[in-house]
DNA sequence: CTACTATTGCAACTTGAATGTTTTTACGGC
DNA sequence: GCCGTAAAAACATTCAAGTTGCAATAGTAG
């Protein structure tokens, strides 16, 4: 990466969070630029200890996670574990709802983004309409393939 | 419902129970009668609350669901909403690992069942190996038809 | 540069879930 | 039917992720 990247990246987002009628803080920066490492969502505690090493405050890492959230910089997904997952949104999909869908090993907890068309909805004509737009957000949990084969926790 | 059919339930309850290597205890035979009514997953705070008016404590409850999970009775399922929720397992899907999929309300919190094949999966080759078997839970949320048509949560 | 208000930092709180401990109870054997 | 033993119940308590209240700070419009 060359030296000016960071630089040249925080000045991005810094445009696009004002853009969007907040104002471009530093800590909502760095946020964003911690998301941007991620390959697959990461909690709110991986993000905190992330950040908090820069000296950033969880509450205040937590309100703009949900800041951008509602801004639409972010997803914020429950992949099932109880735990609430973060990941920046591709700017192509920012109008578009529809997120591709994730995997979680329902043993050891590990997530995947699996892609978008790795699951087709074919709703019933009694099902929710948003099924049948297909705008919904699809989640499946099994079995990491390094978990084994055993059945699925219920 | 004949008067003689909560006795007759409770002796089927409490013989599968048994059948299982568990004791048949009066509050797991409750807690099968509570879900037995049910027609979609509750919450562990819903059952506590309809078993607690009959007496029985929400730890015992909890560890219940917990127990009869474990024994195949009852699946426990998180619907991406930060809930456990559980719901008894018909008989002919104690063996078999692949449930029905979920829809969750993003805005309202309800939930529905959806039929088995609402949801076709076509998985890639670099797909887990639990999506190609189906051996996944799979989960489904977005807006339900009485909270409209607006953008999912994110 | 100033004033205004959004946002931060810190601590405290909430809630669903889970656990520790003592007492009670189911149930196999006598 | 009664007993002994281990499982389960009851009760309180703890835990952890998420969330909020409030005084201090800092972006930003004018």
């Amino acid at each position: 990466m060359p030296a000016s990247r960071n630089r040249k990246n925080a000045d991005d987002f810094r445009d696009q969070i004002r853009a969007k009628g907040l104002r471009a803080t530093a800590p909502r920066i760095a946020v964003l630029q911690a998301l941007e490492k991620l390959e697959k969502p990461a909690t709110h505690a991986d993000l905190a200890a992330d950040l908090s090493a820069e000296g950033w405050d969880r509450a205040t890492v937590y309100r703009n996670l949900v800041d951008l959230t509602e801004a639409g910089f972010v997803a914020r997904v429950d992949m099932g574990d109880h735990l609430w997952r973060f990941e920046l949104k591709a700017k192509k999909s920012r109008e578009d709802s529809s997120e591709h869908p994730h995997f979680l090993c329902s043993t050891c907890g590990e997530v995947e983004c699996l892609p978008k068309d790795a699951v087709r909805v074919t709703a019933s004509s009694r099902a929710p309409r948003a099924l049948k737009r297909n705008d919904v957000q699809i989640q499946i949990t099994g079995r990491c393939d390094r978990c084994g084969t055993a059945p699925v926790r219920q």
